[in-house]
DNA sequence: CGGTATCCCCCTGGATACTG
DNA sequence: CAGTATCCAGGGGGATACCG
């Protein structure tokens, strides 16, 4: 039986590592496929974006679209799970800007959003 | 300059890692002495408990006061930035529990929660 | 009791090349 | 375009022993 000491550990085993969130956080408004993720999720590999991917789809975090065709397209979005970090996500985003701004100079740290969706 | 491309990144700089969030559970509601941590972050080790609230610190997380007397008395606590941080600690917590309720057959995962404070 | 200093394993994550 | 397969470095994290 797997015991977790403290309830905040569950969220972050599937939370944690370099770039769940952020691959989250992208998909969270719209589902994106490979190619998209790969550019938003700035300094991410290949090989890093695929078995973040599928990790988050073994915890039913998100799930992956393949429509046939040619040149293959595959689309990842959110569950309903997955949805319902948003809020907690959201707080986290403004929690780091807010620190951001008060922690250091302007021009100091920059905090781009390259996506428009 | 420290450029961000998505401003979920600050905050799991600050709380990624293995310990950094459990430890911060515990301090969220009183201040706790080094030993105390040590038994109710279930498994870290002496080194790895000082060098994450060494970084908490850094991060002006938590705040680390002294008592002057023998035996030494240390005593952590969060400061007002870290307690900025509890609502979205709080969904996280909540989000963990409920995920494990219809992820898991009963008896296959379970939560314990130490501290009785 | 609280903290430091080593030593070292291993696993995350990066680079690269290759398939359908 | 999407994905797999290797190979490999670095550092996060663990065990242990030792100080004030």
């Amino acid at each position: 039986m797997k015991i977790y000491y403290c309830d905040i550990e569950v969220a972050m085993q599937i939370l944690g590592g370099k770039w769940k969130t952020q691959i989250l956080y992208h998909l969270t408004k719209t589902p994106k496929r490979t190619s998209e993720l790969k550019r938003l999720v700035q300094g991410i590999t290949q090989k890093m974006l695929i078995q973040t991917l599928r990790e988050l789809e073994t915890d039913r975090i998100i799930t992956r679209t393949i429509y046939q065709q040619v040149p293959p397209r595959v689309e990842y979005s959110v569950t309903e799970l997955g949805q319902s970090l948003e809020p907690a996500l959201r707080l986290l985003c403004q929690w780091g800007q807010n620190y951001v701004e008060e922690t250091f100079a302007k021009g100091e740290v920059q905090i781009l959003n390259l996506d428009k969706n």
